[in-house]
DNA sequence: ACTATTAGTTTCCTGAAGGAAAGTAGTTTC
DNA sequence: GAAACTACTTTCCTTCAGGAAACTAATAGT
């Protein structure tokens, strides 16, 4: 295989870059479907900066949720694998909701959002 | 002022932080409620790595929109500062769409959830 | 027995999101 | 003068997100 120079694997890149939007906008549509809605981002970020909590935690600290609400959203969450649904043996039985490692891949995408929303509130201020 | 070792300093951040976390969730709840919906990234993406673009071709590149949501979601983004429409003086009348600075500024958010939306795609598939 | 707490579920309701199709208006080409 | 292209807007319709409140079921305390 002939080797490249510099100028032609920047050319590669571009051009597979150019070919590569549609894929890029289906996957960015695909993670915005995955967290569309009022909750889910709130709640990730809640377990995942404060730590597992039990459902009425959740309640008292989401601001606003409620419980159909809630269930209904941790139920989904769960099924992306974001969080677990754990049982705990106590009277009455409490349940805990914990994000998981594949949730804490979004991280760095949340941080992201942080970061602009609060850059965005100042703009909006002044 | 007493210097703070580097102990203190990193209690402090945390602290801070947990303290923070309330209006880091708002901040991004924000930003959610600004992207929220089918298109608007898909939008925002197209003109800022695609470049701009007359409405026919954002009709035609954004996959499945229709010109009532095109154009009504064209006018939000505009709203919010993140595109710009220019009328442009041909005939029959173009309008040009085009990605400001500030809405560039969504590149690394809009990047960041590329990249995890392509991981979550391989990890479906598989 | 009565009340409270846990973790939900169920019902009923409203408003917003979004799609399909047709209409508007100006201009240009055949 | 008819058709086509531009950039929309309007109307009508369906579906879904989300809220309020009541209800279930198990258990524990008083």
């Amino acid at each position: 295989m002939k080797l490249k120079s510099q100028e032609e694997i920047k050319e590669a890149i571009e051009k597979s870059c150019a070919q590569d939007h549609t894929q890029g906008i289906l996957a960015a549509r695909d993670v915005m479907e995955l967290l569309a809605g009022k909750w889910k981002i709130q709640i990730i970020a809640t377990l995942s900066f404060d730590g597992k909590k039990r459902f009425m935690d959740l309640l008292r600290h989401v601001d606003g949720i409620g419980s159909k609400m809630l269930s209904k959203e941790l139920q989904n969450l769960e099924s992306h694998q974001l969080i677990t649904r754990t049982v705990c043996n106590t009277k009455p039985i409490t349940v805990m909701y914990e994000i998981t490692e594949y949730g804490q891949s979004l991280n760095g995408l949340i941080i992201e959002m942080i970061n602009w929303g609060i850059d965005h509130r100042k703009k909006i201020m002044s």
